[in-house]
RNA sequence: GGGGGAGUACCAGAGCGGUCAAAUGGGGCAGACUGUAAAUCUGUUGGCGCAGCCUUCGGAGGUUCGAAUCCUUCCUCCCCCA
């Protein structure tokens, strides 16, 4: 009853590293598979998709997947991440975390059904809490050697002069720590394989070896982890200039999710799509080509874009979505504008930041300058609010404008509202009160 | 404990008495080109009443007509020896 798992992430691009004898492992039997979550907020955000997707094609190929929120570890911090050492998390936040990214989960993998490979979630808090210090370094660190520690990539370069930061112990500790989690979960769970991003190779193994120093365990711990996902410009995935974005549609609407998945590269999108989507091979396949025929179409950003915020939020969240970016996008004109109903305007307008001016000031006709930044505070300074108009980058219900230009009850859309342009990407809707 | 080195704008990193609001690169933002791509090119990237002024170069003092640059002291970090 187990399909290939294996063979369908290697297709999908998402292998970069697999310990001997995973395949045929997955081959043999159901097996449990996990992959780490810091709990540092209380949504998830893209970058954890490609973990849950990992998660997901295990599922869907007969296997079962546990989801552990790293409770105790996102204390730590791991030295891999240039981040700076975490503070810990009391246990109510932790918690609270828990059950949101749950929640979260809960639409994309299977935790509810009677299968034997329905999804778990498990806390390593809650079995590193009440660990002492001391029968943990005398029941796991005995087994593995600090040479050992001290020959992974994220330990070395953190040792190396040239990265003038140095380690502290705790950090250091850190992949003993998940190593242990690991442990725990093949003692307690049956499970024998852990994944992530191939930044987490060292720790992973480091699970692996302890596994196999401390059970005597041969070749019955295996790992798995998929390339970091780039862009192909270099850039960090899943950031943009507003930060992460996030799963939870109070922190980033689906009308920006959407948007972000739709102003991919197309080299990106061609990768994303085999990675975020559950779309065959074959069907993949046939948008890819199509989308090399009429590359203006942008079939792959679109059909990418679609399936995740289905999945992500809903089909009307989607539809939602795409409306506004016709309306924003498509051949949205002042008329255009000018002609859509209150109800239409604010739900296309739903995600899209808001701001206020009073009625009485609008009335005496605003420069535009103090309207942007005093009144609406979309810019923080005069002096960028001007050099934006100089660049001609504002347009004011769709129509560029530029330091002559006064703002008053003239512009007002349904007697309330004025769209404000900056760029072409970045829309504001400010309300008249 | 001893010795050495470093802290500069979002980041990296020059500057080491005036000509420094601070080189250069990256990033960000905008414009052109396009497909709401990519690549490229251009502009911009402390604030203001903007040919002038004000606040910035780890913190606090001091020397000087004048300091990011010199001195004192404090804080933080790194390296080497023990």
């Amino acid at each position: 009853m187990q399909s290939n798992f294996i063979e369908e992430l290697r297709w999908r691009g998402m292998i970069h590293d697999v310990t001997p004898g995973t395949e045929e492992q997955l081959l043999k039997e159901m097996t449990t598979a996990y992959v780490g979550i810091d709990p540092t907020a209380d949504s998830l955000h893209i970058g954890h998709l490609v973990g849950v997707m990992m998660l997901k094609h295990l599922q869907r190929s007969g296997h079962k997947p546990i989801v552990l929120v790293g409770g105790a570890t996102g204390m730590i911090g791991d030295p891999s991440g240039k981040s700076e050492e975490r503070n810990l998390l009391d246990e109510e936040t932790l918690r609270h975390n828990q059950e949101c990214l749950k929640k979260q989960l809960r639409k994309l993998l299977d935790f509810d059904t009677d299968a034997p490979n329905r999804a778990e979630m498990v806390n390593n808090y809650d079995w590193m809490k009440d660990f002492s210090f001391l029968d943990f370094i005398r029941d796991v660190g005995k087994h593995i050697t600090v040479n050992y520690m001290m020959s992974k990539d994220s330990v070395k370069k953190r040792l190396s002069p040239e990265s003038g930061s140095g380690m502290s112990f705790t950090e250091f500790t850190y992949q003993l720590v998940q190593g242990y989690d690991f442990l725990h979960l093949y003692q307690h769970k049956n499970c024998k394989l852990q994944m992530g991003g191939s930044d987490q190779w060292g720790n992973i193994t480091t699970g692996t070896e302890l596994i196999r120093r401390k059970l005597g365990n041969e070749e019955d711990a295996f790992a798995l982890t998929c390339p970091l996902i780039t862009k192909a410009d270099g850039g960090k995935f899943g950031k943009t200039e507003t930060g992460n974005i996030w799963l939870d549609p109070e922190k980033t609407s689906p009308y920006a999710f959407y948007q972000f998945w739709l102003n991919c590269s197309d080299e990106d999108a061609a990768k994303y799509i085999k990675i975020f989507t559950l779309l065959s091979r074959e069907e993949i396949e046939k948008i890819v080509a199509e989308h090399a025929e009429a590359p203006h179409q942008r079939l792959l950003q679109k059909t990418l874009a679609r399936e995740i915020t289905i999945r992500v939020h809903s089909e009307d969240d989607l539809q939602m979505a795409e409306e506004a970016s016709q309306i924003l996008f498509g051949k949205g004109t002042t008329e255009a504008l000018h002609k859509l109903n209150e109800s239409t305007l604010l739900s296309v307008f739903e995600g899209v930041p808001r701001a206020n001016v009073s009625m009485e000031a609008l009335k005496e006709n605003l420069d535009i300058v103090e309207f942007l930044v005093t009144h609406t505070e979309i810019f923080p300074s005069k002096g960028e609010a001007r050099r934006m108009l100089k660049d001609n980058g504002i347009s004011v219900n769709k129509e560029k404008v530029d330091e002559s230009k006064f703002v008053g009850e003239a512009d007002l859309l349904n007697n309330r509202y004025i769209l404000v342009q900056k760029g072409k990407k970045n829309y504001y809707l400010v309300l008249a009160q």
